[in-house]
DNA sequence: GTCGGTTGTATTGTCGACAATAGCCAATCG
DNA sequence: CGATTGGCTATTGTCGACAATACAACCGAC
């Protein structure tokens, strides 16, 4: 009988309680299951979790700092809601971002040469946009989409970057959850990715970061149109 | 005798213990007092404060929240570090930060001509910074710099930026907290702010992006290269 | 002497109960 | 009938105790 004490194990450790509702939130807010603008209350989660109210307010302090929900004191938590003007700081603020991580990773593939692990990671992540494109699946485009922009900031190796990056984008997934006719056509999207991808590879600083700006602004203009006119439909 | 529900009451509401906490906590950081590194653990603050741990455990997360301090699971948290690779991330980001906001300020002076509130504000905190800068306290001067910094991105009308920016900003204060020698000369910290206000009051949004830009590259260098040379005479 | 396991201790993770607060609704008074 | 006041309810704020975990120091075998 082989020893079970050979086998490599990675991660035995038991996700504390606290992560594993932090886990199920998320799901349930990136999925458009629990709506923008949800009302949460500690002791109904602690019950429907079967944890106690400590657990889930470490958990709902845990999403508020990833830009999920906010918190009013004395009344409650509710799920980020969003306007027409909160998708235009999101973009304006997305577009600063990616053209400062643009800027970092066409740096190092400027000094690397177009050989290196930068190049073959957005290769990588280009070709599962392409992929993804092609089945047609809206939900497999918008994560590939997502993953692509990741990837990019990512390689521009700045950990504030990458986390204050993170608020954006998950805030950015609440809309997306809460209507995926936000996903254009699988065409167009492919279409408009691959010159940020292409002038990274380049190496051209310049071009990188004037790709990445258009883009953001160009899908910021988009989601804010079609915010102000449901909320113009709505009020 | 005159009516006593004639005065207009502000706010009367008893500050709760868990803000309060978070307040000397910051105060204690950002006055250099708890220096960068040190190790802060639940029950002796709890203790030293005289609330309960759930009281100091919500102050921490606002405090994780805001960039001073973070966590690590089962073992205890600690006041933000500073490397010089720190230093570079904080002030590569400021400055897309300031790129952005100036931006934001100077289309706004340009939309509404020179004499509106956005200039006035403006001349205040440089006169203000003049004031300080005369006056040769090295405190006076560090706060009116963070002030004219943020008057800027508060006049650009962006929650997230505003609020992100903030992070940015208590983390940079950390390291003047912990050697004020980082502050210059008042005439040179002056005559550095007098062409990002100019090229904003004059709405002249490139000129202000690339001045904003420049400031955060100067100064972002100047303490990396102290940080750097810290650590070399210390490792 | 060195390596591996073991034990001990400091610290956070989790829990349930009670206190304080905000917002609502009805009763009351003009 | 309107405005104000008072209480009621839902929810977070706060507390102390116990459980789980990580880390370090110690001990023993080789």
């Amino acid at each position: 009988m082989t020893n079970v004490g050979e086998f490599k194990i990675r991660k035995v450790r038991k996700l504390s309680a606290e992560v594993q509702a932090a886990d199920a939130l998320r799901d349930g807010i990136l999925s458009g299951e629990i709506p923008p603008g949800a009302r949460l209350t500690e002791i109904r989660m602690a019950e429907q979790l079967g944890v106690s109210r400590a657990t889930i307010r470490t958990a709902f302090h845990q999403l508020t700092q990833e830009g999920l929900i906010d918190q009013i004191p004395y009344t409650g938590w509710s799920v980020m809601s969003l306007s027409a003007h909160d998708a235009w700081e999101l973009y304006t603020l997305r577009s600063s971002f990616e053209a400062l991580g643009s800027k970092l990773v066409a740096m190092r593939i400027k000094a690397a040469g177009p050989h290196g692990a930068e190049s073959a990671r957005l290769n990588s992540v280009l070709a599962a946009l392409k992929a993804a494109c092609d089945s047609g699946d809206r939900k497999a485009i918008a994560a590939a989409d997502f993953s692509l922009h990741r990837a990019i900031i990512d390689l521009a190796g700045h950990r504030r970057l990458a986390e204050q990056y993170g608020e954006v984008e998950q805030q950015i997934r609440i809309y997306i959850a809460s209507s995926d006719s936000l996903v254009a056509e699988p065409e167009a999207i492919l279409k408009q990715h691959i010159p940020i991808i292409e002038a990274l590879k380049a190496g051209d600083v310049e071009l990188s970061v004037r790709t990445a700006i258009e883009h953001n602004e160009q899908e910021g203009a988009k989601l804010e149109a079609h915010l102000r006119q449901a909320e113009a439909s709505a009020g």
